[in-house]
DNA sequence: TAAGATTGATATATCAATCTTA
DNA sequence: TAAGATTGATATATCAATCTTA
């Protein structure tokens, strides 16, 4: 062991490997989300983030879910939430209501309007997940993938819906 | 082989894995930039992309690139990149000129206290990347992060930067 | 005419209040 | 008083023009 050792405030830098991997990350996130955003826009007239929202009512139970559990859902915040439910409202796709048994949380209902919509613009962006994501990867690096996210997000938060999906993982 | 064959225009679902691969992709790709994007705000009243633009221009040559050789090293587009450079600039940290070689393009310069902010939040913000990203991995899922990215990568557009940092890559 | 860059109008994200019910 | 949700002001992203130089 030489050399002095490292302090707590001194910086440690990123090694050659982390930072090829640093890079092609954000690439990713900058690249990847804005092709879906561009295909939903173009194909649908939403964004992804209005797709992420409609697509977790359609699987909830009763297609119903409190605005706060939906915000988790959909990884944003709860005022973000509220203004794109507002629009998606308005377009006749979602209905809000007071939550009956605690007049405090909101309900989100999908409307049959917001089925049918959902319906529609499903299986074309599930192939441009699947062409830009999921052709290009063997089935290996898919659950690297799974373990190497679920690492990253359970750092960030340890209460995420996506780590809670399967009890034992 | 039983069951009919496929048609080309039947969607094609994803399958349980690759949901859960989905799911959590989704989850980091909101999380994690949500995550550096509130560090670089409240350490340095700079957004990630901000951030990256300088950051580009300090390792650069002479931290000088054109503009459009910037947006594609900071995955923006054009028009993004120019709003970003003009504020950039009135604060002190970019300076534009037109490229004296052919007047079409416009370089831009990192000034003396552009370097001087990249200094000082640097390390900051390579500690949280570290935190959130590269502690949580080890070894061998850097390499496969880097791999995965890159395939993905390829498929969104061969000529992104990050995929010819390395040569024979 | 084409390539690179910028501008302006519109849509959306963000954050700090504020509101409402328990 | 606290939890959930909304609102309003501001900042930023996006896309379609437009501008500039070669």
């Amino acid at each position: 062991m030489s050399g002095p050792a490292s302090q707590p405030d001194e910086p440690r830098w990123l090694t050659g490997d982390e930072r090829r991997a640093w890079m092609t990350l954000v690439g990713v996130m900058a690249r990847l989300s804005g092709a879906l955003d561009a295909q939903l826009r173009r194909d649908a007239g939403i964004s992804h983030f209005d797709y992420t929202v409609l697509a977790a009512l359609s699987e909830a139970p009763g297609r119903t879910l409190r605005m706060s559990t939906l915000a988790a859902l959909a990884e944003g915040s709860l005022p973000r939430l509220s203004q794109v439910v507002a629009r998606l409202e308005a377009k006749g796709w979602v209905q809000r209501t007071p939550d009956p048994s605690d007049g405090r949380y909101t309900l989100a209902l999908l409307t049959a309007d917001g089925v049918a919509k959902v319906v529609a613009i499903a299986p074309g962006h599930v192939e441009e997940v699947r062409r830009l994501v999921f052709d290009p990867l063997t089935k290996a690096q898919v659950h690297q993938l799974t373990a190497i996210g679920h690492r990253i997000l359970r750092t960030i938060d340890p209460e995420d819906p996506c780590l809670s999906e399967r009890p034992g993982a």
